[in-house]
RNA sequence: GGGCCUGUAGCUCAGUUGGUUAGAGCACUGUGCUGAUAACGCAGGGGUCAGUGGUUCGAGUCCACUCAGGCCCA
């Protein structure tokens, strides 16, 4: 078969639409598996996606890196698992779900039911990773997809009928089991696919995992005070509020006074932004060093630090001055000493296991105590401490002894004694506050504060800090010390230290990333795991309700064991709420019945475990250890250090005590083309499948690719147009040019020799220097490609891709157009097609990783079309070889040379306005010492491209140039030294015309340097060439051209002639004739010179526009008629094509 | 306060181990070429390589500090 035509206007993305056709009809995918399969494993391992939303167009940057180094493996020849993920559990489902319902609280979940809830929050998880994967797909993200209507029929069957026993097929045979089941199975050995953490594998892996950690000692339930969501009645983990959680609030700010015990009409002068925590306020912190002063103010004496006086409203008396060490001690009367909280002896809190304050109550407490993180910069310098709500707050309580008030109940309500606020919303309380302490006399001032204020990252309430029960494992101490020092047992008792070693193991690119995983795990807190919400890894610990103590269970099989009471509920569905509090077990201890915590787990312990729960770790350790560490992960960086990557690092160190990943590799964040962040509300967000279907999938993925990647990238459809047009459309064009002669050549490859794998071939053996280049190129440029992709490096690869292609398409084939023009079959033209076809096969194979649509096009019809053994796809064929014997350095150095001359030359006619169609009688070129001229056959090239007689190497260019001459720095510089910079000076006195001849005739240069003579060999000297003034001349470092500007009337004659030949073709284009056309053309003009030029070159105008005929006489009236002027001279032409003469003529 | 990243032309970005006159694309201007034509070539303007100091014969590149932006932590 031959080639098929190539349109020059081709729909970029409609033909995307037909490959994903082609794709799927030949199930493309599968057969590549079949292909790659017991080859030597290359593993990557996926971070999972959020199954939540629609992904959008950040996501397609690293799935692109993931496809593209997907691709690249499989092309070595290495068996890959194809298996991606989908984040699952969490509270941002229970978000969305809950918006969907309509509810505002955690009470509107539990009346309308857990069972449920969690069913819907496992629907929409399925809904939307059918929308994932179904935009994925079109992206040409090749994985071991789901079929999406199955996810949908899943989803909707897990809301009406989740118990209905189904068949569904899986990779190894039909697999019956509910609803619910299969759905708790999905990614699973049995079913394949995508994994998602929701599925009984992940959850139990999990459950090993805290076992371990409860095992090794490293799992405790602690007290804490953390910041709390009022709305999600959830505590918001230390991962969560570093960055996604603050923003700039204004709040009422208030300075109260506390009336000092013992000292009569003296307060001391306290400032907060959050007055609900005034209720529970136990002590006050004043700054040890700091000095204070006792002012008198209006009615009162107050106490303040001296830096903040402007705190005082009005004028002021300084009464005297004091350290604050000097009011350690102090007593004083709180504002809320009134409520039944304060007085409560032990303080007042929920928490059984928590024991402070020796019993005494707030208000008895109430004293001044010494903290150094008091400062000036805001405030009074008297700092209001409230334990129960704050975590700096709660950490000098346990210092200090001091008794701790917890106010708010888990909706941030008033609890009981607190009196009058009982009941009332943390959110509304500060009016009545305000207005209470006004009442008994101690508010001082009210003004508004701007502050960064934490917030909730996934429903923007304002947080409120509450004193809270939830579980954590250890991080372990950290030593104060460098991390050489610490010892082995040191490190065998803090996970901390563990997981840096295992840190070291990895390979991190970029590099700096190691040393950020290193810095965020010495900050790194006790890692808090529970989480008050519903639908999440269920937590298997399991307390007991006689002695208080607790077992954690580490998977399915223990619990089957140990469970007395509730099995028959729980059986047959997955390890979620509520089924799975239905069990009970037996206190091993007391014998006692013990039930489960209500508390779900951090959605990064799901993410964190599937370097083993996707690599069967627990069922077939052989395929876990084939698999795992992984080969090669990627993410995005921010962000992913405090989560990803760290669970993924800290439950491997656990489990297995090994890096869980060879390579890490990078990237940074996507904005919209303004530089900003993309948001809906500023209309700078562009949707993925908007974005797919307006550039193209093909574009978006050089964009990605084209990027160095610690860098954020600007996304927008300026951008996507202009890689289309440096990269897919010159590629396309290129191609285009190829078919088109190939097929009026009736010139196809070689089918003898051929190899499925490679389909290109052998480097052919040719001796045209152009062809010989193009082959060095691109081999070049496969051996770069090749290191590139190894070392994750995409940009470095489209940077050489960018590179070749201008090759490509502003040299090779412009250079060699007309060999493919030419009427007779030679040697040389057969040349040409080898090598062009070449290069084009093997630059399209190299790039099919990066462009998978446009090159499998390419492929289909440059090999499959005209190769019967061809495999079916591009993304078949093995990455392409590098051929080391092609690539001749020596020629591309020519080559160089040849394009920078022609580029020079160009400039030199352009400066003297000397159009490029007037062929001119010569060229001067000199090189500058040390550097070889062309060969003759490169010279003819650059004579042709400048439009010149003759190329001319002049070695004594005195005509052209001007000298200068420098030292070699590189040479002398470290022959010298100090001493270097009196050379270079002594050099510069020198005449440059003289040291230029002595220079090029290999004399050494003897020098005066201070009374000493010194000696300097050629090669010391470089000499170099200015463009001589008034010439037509242009020049670089190394290179000066110049052009002979003078203008014969043969040259003339020739130009004139050239000229009517370019008008004649544009008219044969215009008038859409083929390539192929013969025609017959018709001239007429006034000028008796003009027309004898024309008959003149007959000859060659004839031949140049396959004229059959050329007719000194006006055209009849059928041509395709245009009135040109040359130089001012009229000239009609009528072209038409010659229906007899046809194409058969030209072969 | 500590850690990391970034700072190069109007815009977006390259710049390989320190080396001679710092590049590309876009935009602008001029011009040319063309069966790549909704392209392309050549030329031009446009740079205190964020700043200061240091190392070095030589710094966009290495070191220190400062400034600005971003991220992380306290």
């Amino acid at each position: 078969m031959p080639f098929q035509d190539v349109p020059s206007n081709v729909d970029f993305v409609a033909q995307e639409h037909e490959v994903l056709d082609f794709w799927k009809k030949s199930d493309a995918f599968t057969q590549l598996r079949g292909l790659r399969k017991g080859s030597p494993p290359w593993s990557f391992i996926d971070g999972p996606i959020t199954a939540n939303n629609p992904m959008g167009v950040h996501h397609g940057w690293g799935r692109t890196y993931k496809d593209i180094t997907n691709r690249f493996w499989a092309m070595q020849d290495r068996e890959l698992r194809y298996q991606q993920g989908f984040d699952c559990q969490g509270l941002w489902v229970e978000v969305e779900v809950e918006k969907e319902l309509g509810f505002k609280s955690k009470k509107d979940i539990e009346d309308y039911g857990l069972e449920a809830f969690v069913r819907r929050c496992k629907a929409r998880v399925l809904r939307y990773s059918a929308v994932q994967t179904e935009q994925s797909i079109r992206l040409g993200y090749w994985m071991d997809w789901n079929d999406t209507d199955q996810l949908r029929w899943l989803a909707d069957m897990m809301l009406s009928d989740p118990a209905k026993v189904i068949t569904v097929a899986g990779p190894e045979g039909p697999v019956t089991d509910s609803v619910e089941g299969i759905v708790g199975r999905l990614g699973l050995a049995e079913l394949g696919g995508s994994y998602y953490t929701f599925s009984n594998e992940n959850n139990y892996m999990i459950w090993t995992f805290l076992k371990k950690c409860w095992q090794n000692g490293w799992l405790y339930q602690g007290a804490d005070v953390m910041p709390w969501c009022p709305r999600c009645a959830t505590a918001i983990s230390q991962h969560e509020i570093v960055t996604d959680g603050y923003r700039e609030i204004t709040h009422r700010s208030v300075t109260v006074r506390f009336p000092l015990r013992g000292r009569p009409d003296e307060s001391l002068l306290v400032w907060t932004t959050t007055p609900w925590t005034l209720t529970s306020n136990v002590a006050a912190a004043v700054g040890a060093d700091l000095d204070y002063v006792k002012v008198r103010n209006g009615d009162h004496v107050l106490y303040l630090s001296k830096g903040t006086l402007h705190m005082l409203q009005g004028g002021y008396e300084v009464l005297d001055e004091l350290k604050g060490r000097d009011m350690v001690g102090w007593s004083y009367d709180g504002p809320f000493d009134d409520l039944p909280a304060a007085q409560t002896p032990g303080g007042f809190h929920p928490l059984s296991h928590l024991d402070l304050g020796d019993g005494q109550s707030a208000a008895a407490a109430h004293r001044v105590i010494a903290w150094d993180g008091v400062g000036e910069a805001e405030g009074t310098g008297i700092v209001h401490i409230a334990p129960g709500c704050g975590a700096e707050d709660f950490d000098l309580g346990k210092q200090h002894g001091l008794p701790v008030l917890a106010p708010l109940d888990d909706d941030s309500h008033f609890v009981e004694g607190y009196g009058w606020l009982a009941g009332t919303h943390v959110s509304g309380v500060a009016a009545p506050i305000f207005a209470d302490l006004e009442r008994k006399g101690v508010l001082y001032h009210i003004a508004p504060y701007s502050h960064r204020y934490p917030t909730c990252w996934r429903c923007a309430t304002e947080l409120v800090f509450r004193l809270v029960d939830e579980w954590f494992i250890s991080m372990g101490e950290l030593y104060d010390k460098p991390r050489s020092e610490v010892t082995a047992a040191e490190k065998a008792r803090s996970l901390r230290y563990q997981i840096m070693d295992v840190v070291d193991e990895a390979r991190w690119i970029p590099e700096f990333g190691h040393a950020r995983e290193l810095d965020w795990l010495r900050n790194m807190h006790d890692w808090m795991i529970s989480k008050k919400r519903y639908w999440g890894l269920a937590l298997p610990f399991w307390v007991c309700e006689d002695c208080g103590k607790f077992h954690v269970v580490g998977d399915d099989l223990e619990l089957k064991e140990r469970a007395v009471q509730g099995w028959e509920a729980f059986a047959g569905h997955t390890p979620h709420r509520p089924h799975i509090d239905a069990i009970k077990l037996q206190c091993e201890h007391c014998g006692g019945l013990m039930h489960r915590i209500p508390d779900v787990g951090n959605p990064w312990l799901d993410a964190g475990i599937v370097s083993f729960s996707t690599l069967r770790y627990r069922t077939d350790p052989d395929y876990w250890r084939t698999w795992f560490p992984a080969h090669w992960i990627s993410e995005s960086f921010p962000g992913q250090f405090r989560n990803w990557f760290y669970s993924l690092l800290a439950m491997s160190t656990v489990v297995a005590g090994e890096t869980p990943f060879r390579q890490l590799f990078g990237y940074a964040s996507l904005l919209a083309e303004d530089g900003r962040e993309m948001h809906k509300s500023w209309g700078n967000a562009i949707e993925f499948n908007e974005a797919a279907d307006k550039m193209g999938v093909d574009v978006m993925r050089w964009l990605y690719a084209a990027h160095k990647p610690e860098n954020n990238l600007l996304f927008g459809y300026h951008r996507a147009d202009e890689a289309r047009r440096q990269v897919l459309i010159p590629l396309w064009n290129v191609y285009n040019f190829l078919v088109t002669y190939a097929k009026l050549d009736g010139w196809t490859p070689d089918q003898q020799a051929f190899d499925p794998a490679r389909p290109e071939g052998p480097t052919p053996a040719v001796d045209n220097p152009l062809d010989r280049w193009v082959l060095a190129r691109v081999n070049a440029v496969v051996a770069e490609v090749t290191a590139d992709l190894e070392n994750s490096d995409a940009f470095g690869a489209t940077l050489a891709f960018a590179d070749l292609l201008e090759d490509l398409t502003n040299w090779y084939v412009r250079r060699s157009r007309r060999r493919f023009w030419r009427g007779d079959q030679d040697a040389d033209k057969q040349q040409a097609y080898a090598t062009l076809y070449h290069v084009l096969v093997k630059f399209v194979r190299a790039l099919a990783p990066i462009l998978p649509f446009v090159t499998e096009v390419m492929y289909q019809n440059l090999v499959r079309n005209v190769q019967p053994a061809a495999r079916a796809s591009v993304h078949h064929t093995d990455w392409p070889l590098a051929d080391a014997a092609a690539i001749d350095a020596a020629l591309l150095d020519q080559m160089a040379l040849a394009r920078r001359i022609t580029s020079l030359g160009l400039g030199a006619r352009s400066g003297a306005n000397l159009r490029v169609r007037q062929p001119l009688a010569r060229a001067l070129v000199h090189v500058a010492e040390g550097r070889s001229d062309l060969s003759a056959d490169l010279a003819d090239i650059v004579a042709d491209e400048l439009n010149v007689k003759v190329l001319d190497f002049v070695a004594e260019p005195e005509a052209l140039v001007t000298y200068r001459v420098l030292p070699n720095n590189r040479l002398l510089g470290p022959k010298l030294g100090k001493d270097f910079p009196k050379v270079r000076a002594a050099l510069a006195t020198l005449d440059p015309d003289d040291v230029a001849r002595g220079v090029s005739a290999g004399d050494y240069l003897e020098l005066e340097v201070d009374g000493q003579t010194l000696a300097l060999a050629p090669d010391e000297i470089l000499v170099q060439t200015d463009p001589a003034a008034g010439l037509a001349v242009a020049a670089d470092k190394v290179l000066t051209v110049g052009v002979d500007a003078t203008i014969t009337p043969e040259l003339k004659a020739e130009g004139m002639a050239r000229e009517v030949v370019r008008r004649i073709q544009s008219m044969r284009k215009s008038a859409d004739f083929n390539i192929d056309d013969h025609i017959f053309t018709w001239y007429a003009t006034p000028s008796s010179e003009l027309s004898q030029v024309i008959a003149d070159w007959g000859v060659y105008i004839q031949s140049e526009t396959l004229s059959d005929r050329l007719v000194d006489d006006d055209p009849p009236q059928d041509a395709f008629v245009e009135a040109h002027k040359l130089d001012g001279i009229a000239l009609t032409l009528g072209v038409q094509r010659d229906t007899y003469s046809a194409r058969a003529v030209r072969r």
